[in-house]
DNA sequence: TTTCTTGTTGCGAAAATTCGCAACAAGACG
DNA sequence: CGTCTTGTTGCGAATTTTCGCAACAAGAAA
């Protein structure tokens, strides 16, 4: 696996949470899966290797990963979420309500827009992905208005 | 009501979209109850006065309305999804992923970077509402890192 | 290693959201 | 006003996500 479990864990204890195999086994299914990893391929994952582990508890640690930002929300195309490794390098969508066709954004884009935020509302927005709905190229004529 | 019953019919009918009974009720049921309207909150309100109106074309019509830029969805504390009217007077929000506090954002702040996008991108983020999800100031010493 | 505290999990049920399809009806046309 | 086309709805089932609570176990302390 690609992430850096000890520090991760690490990081969990030194919070007062606990580091369980299920919070383990989910984090590299969600590693392992690759980009926009939902619920449901964590859950059919994780499943197989320990098939006790419930559906509620893929949320509830998905949830958990994501409050303590080791994980990212995805809002995908077709508005469902989905989850991927917070990664050092963020990256960002464009998501067209209309043909739900998805833009990548470089991060470079929002250092600034971040920045005023930091500064103005002293409010960190989360770094490591964010989605803008809109219209793209094609469709923001059909769209009227 | 406050929306502009005509003009919205005008503009659905001129897409090639039907006016229904049940796209008028769901629309002045939004437009009453306020903002940040769950799509419970609808069903409750229109299914009083139509009770064969089901959950199924509750969601159906709200996701058709975003979709036509009538509605807008939000984003709100808990990770729920709710909508209100699209008005002319766009505001934002920054939520926290942490204390699940929710802060205005007034729309002046984001002029700079939609116009950025629709230059660099040909993408134009929709301006009815936007969700910035984060840490806040309470939260983001706390929350580690 | 044993004990103890309390954060976590599993389970099953509840709630929320989506789907498939036949019946229905908005609105264009004559 | 009647007819026709096809966008929409209702219903019930399927799917997805959340909840409540007792049993469990991570990890600190002795």
């Amino acid at each position: 696996m690609s992430h850096n479990t000890t520090e991760i864990n690490r990081q969990l204890r030194k919070s007062g949470y606990r580091v369980t195999p299920q919070r383990q086994l989910i984090l590299d299914a969600v590693c392992q899966l690759g980009e926009h990893v939902t619920p449901e391929a964590v859950y059919d994952h994780v499943h197989r290797i320990a098939p006790t582990l419930s559906r509620a508890t893929v949320y509830r640690v998905l949830h958990f990963l994501t409050e303590q930002r080791i994980l990212a929300m995805v809002y995908m195309a077709d508005g469902r979420l989905a989850y991927e490794m917070a990664g050092p390098e963020p990256h960002h969508h464009l998501v067209c309500r209309s043909c739900d066709s998805l833009l990548e954004l470089p991060h470079s884009v929002l250092r600034s827009f971040r920045r005023t935020m930091d500064a103005q509302y002293d409010f960190e927005i989360d770094v490591s992905h964010l989605s803008f709905f809109g219209h793209c190229t094609d469709c923001r004529d059909s769209a009227g208005a």
